[in-house]
DNA sequence: AAATTGTCTTGACAAATGTCAAGTCCGGGC
DNA sequence: GCCCGGACTTGACATTTGTCAAGACAATTT
């Protein structure tokens, strides 16, 4: 059982470790352990629910997950997903202390590890290595950002359904169409259409 | 002339002393001071273009600006707007050291203060209030572009068009209806229609 | 003042995308 | 093994948005 979790622990070191090209030190880890707890979450389970206040961070170590909205008229919006070493967090929520506007699903049965943010910030403040990396992860995400707007009001149909494929090939692999529609701002019969023509191309 | 710089200055320390809720020291102020330098620049100049690596990061004192892209079919995209204490960079550039796919211009004769990146590096070290001010900017910009995603691959025409007029009403006073279509990811004349149909409701 | 340029609108038409309905295929639950 | 529901496709049609061309008007330049 303990090895277990130390398994789970392992994954978010090495995670923090390619992120800041540098190792952590064993008070770090052991910290960084303390910090964060071990969560199961089957497909299907939210992990952030639509009014609720986002107050923790989530690792996935294995698994994958969406986060989406519903417009007034019951449509799904998937503003991202998540795979396996993604955090899970609604910045708007989280940082404002505002009720979300969001719903994150896990889309398979997966392994977390989760943190609240006071102990991030906590965290941030006595371990380097902890900071860097999320000092990195966000601007990683400003970039993805960016190439995500850029990509939602110039491209085609099919331009962003051709740059999610070279960008996020996992994505393909991982999610069914519907829902890399929903990302991509389609209708499902819209991406299906699409990929025919692709194809023939 | 040295007042004017120091006038100049006054509008930058302001920013940093209401986003981090602290007063700059003396010090502070000095070494911030002598880190940006000032830049005027003309209506349609360029603080960056396409090819270019963003190697500084401007400060807009008083002025306007946009930052879009071209696509293959000579098409502008405008990735958002600058208006009296943004700040202007492409991250992308900037961070990855790569050559930028965007223009960032002038849409006003504009006074800018303007600071090269390992600068900015030093001053966050040195600085704990500058830290903090790029800390929460980054929040910021992370919030404001997860909304435009949202708004983006979510939102019609009419939807997107009401949502700018109340989050930055700003723009409708500053900008042309073409380049606010164009931030929008809309054709002008789809825009003017759009509009046509809002005042009738 | 005249000429030029830019901004915005409008109409007619074309292209892209959405909606609704039906049908196939596949895999999980019983 | 059978049934059922989800995933994906296809066709017909509606709606939205884009494109092209023209014109009114205002601001800017000369």
């Amino acid at each position: 059982m303990q090895e277990a979790i130390f398994l789970m622990h392992d994954s978010l070191f090495k995670h923090i470790e390619i992120r800041t090209s540098e190792k952590l030190t064993d008070y770090e880890k052991e910290i960084i352990s303390d910090a964060f707890a071990k969560k199961r979450m089957r497909k299907r389970q939210f992990f952030l629910q639509e009014g609720d206040v986002c107050k923790h961070l989530g690792f996935i170590v294995k698994g994958s997950s969406r986060m989406f909205s519903v417009d007034e008229k019951g449509h799904e919006h998937i503003i991202h997903f998540g795979l396996e070493s993604w955090w899970l967090t609604d910045p708007e929520s989280s940082i404002q202390l505002i009720p979300s506007r969001y719903f994150i699903e896990m889309l398979e049965d997966s392994e977390l590890l989760v943190i609240s943010l006071p102990d991030v910030y906590e965290l941030r403040n006595k371990s380097r290595g902890f900071d860097l990396t999320f000092r990195a992860l966000d601007k990683f995400s400003t970039i993805a950002m960016h190439k995500r707007i850029h990509a939602a009001i110039g491209m085609t149909a099919e331009e962003r359904f051709s740059d999610l494929s070279s960008t996020y090939p996992e994505f393909l692999k991982r999610f069914p169409m519907n829902m890399i529609a929903s990302y991509l701002g389609l209708s499902p019969e819209t991406l299906s259409r699409v990929r025919k023509n692709a194809i023939r191309k």
